[in-house]
DNA sequence: TTGGAATGTCAACAAGTCTGACGTAGTTTT
DNA sequence: AAAACTACGTCAGACTTGTTGACATTCCAA
């Protein structure tokens, strides 16, 4: 692509920039998902399930379909880490009140045990990186995350957000 | 991004706050990935080819050991992905000159404009997002980035960054 | 009431990761 | 020179997580 060296104000859109931004994220990624793995490790669970039981504790109540679109993969593939969780009684699946068709999902006692465990690493790692940047490097972390999104994803973030706050 | 609230510098490590950067940061990262695994759709490779063709281009003549390190994958895995790319004569293996037990990396004319191709679909990708966010928001997302890499991680991100400068 | 759409389940398969064991060539140590 | 170690490759087997295809149930609207 090489964007050629251009004048000073947009110099950090070098490809050198953007390279470095693009295996930082490849990096940090790596560190960010590392608690979590780790502590799933020998569980037989692993991080479709991790994913699954965040989302299920962020919104309680929400049905498979919503589920599906915010992680992103067929509903088969949820369907089995859905299956194993509720097997083990992490999870609870309770049939639609106004429409039978729907499962709406609810953490057990057990499933809300092990995602705060899960949950409590990965805000640990993330407060720890959150402090040594400060709280302008983490408005600025924000902005770019939220722009890297693709624009159907962000829909699904701004709703969680607003669920949340 | 409408911090909400805040005013004391340190709200922003409220659960809540950290939450949402943690589900920023995963669908961050679906959309950092999206352009490269739909190039590669239906061509036989994947998110692992890309991975190896990205820093064998970084850093040319990288041994098999030091690209291992970087990947953080067992060298069977890697091996799988590299028997390919060699045999589709995407990279080229020279032995080393110093130690003859050493194979050096090289991408292949063929192989570097593949991942010429991959390269500036992902590069679009992050420097509409810089644009969009800014110069001070992309000097807060690298410093927060590089706070959440494992500190050994760091070192090879460091390593390519010399090399590449 | 009947047919289509939405929701979710079961089964089979593919990609990519892992561990373990082994082979070969080259290097270093003794 | 022999022994030990290192770098790399390969085979085999397992697991996680993603895919498509087929099917059952439920709802809704023509």
């Amino acid at each position: 692509m090489s964007e050629g060296q251009v004048g000073d104000s947009l110099l950090f859109l070098t490809d050198e920039q953007l390279r470095q931004g693009i295996e930082a994220m490849f990096f940090a990624y790596r560190g960010f998902t590392a608690g979590p793995d780790h502590l799933l490790e020998g569980t037989g669970y692993g991080r479709a399930h991790h994913r699954a039981l965040h989302f299920i504790a962020r919104a309680p109540g929400m049905n498979v379909n919503r589920l599906l679109a915010i992680l992103g993969v067929t509903k088969q593939s949820l369907n089995r880490v859905l299956r194993t969780l509720i097997a083990d009684e992490m999870v609870e699946s309770r049939v639609g009140r106004a429409d039978k068709r729907e499962r709406h999902l609810y953490l057990t006692e057990k499933g809300a045990a092990l995602e705060g465990q899960l949950s409590d690493a990965q805000r640990k790692w993330m407060r720890d990186a959150y402090r040594k940047a400060g709280p302008d490097a983490v408005a600025g972390f924000r902005q770019v995350l939220e722009a890297l999104m693709d624009s159907d994803i962000r829909k699904s973030y701004n709703a969680l957000r607003e669920a949340g706050a």
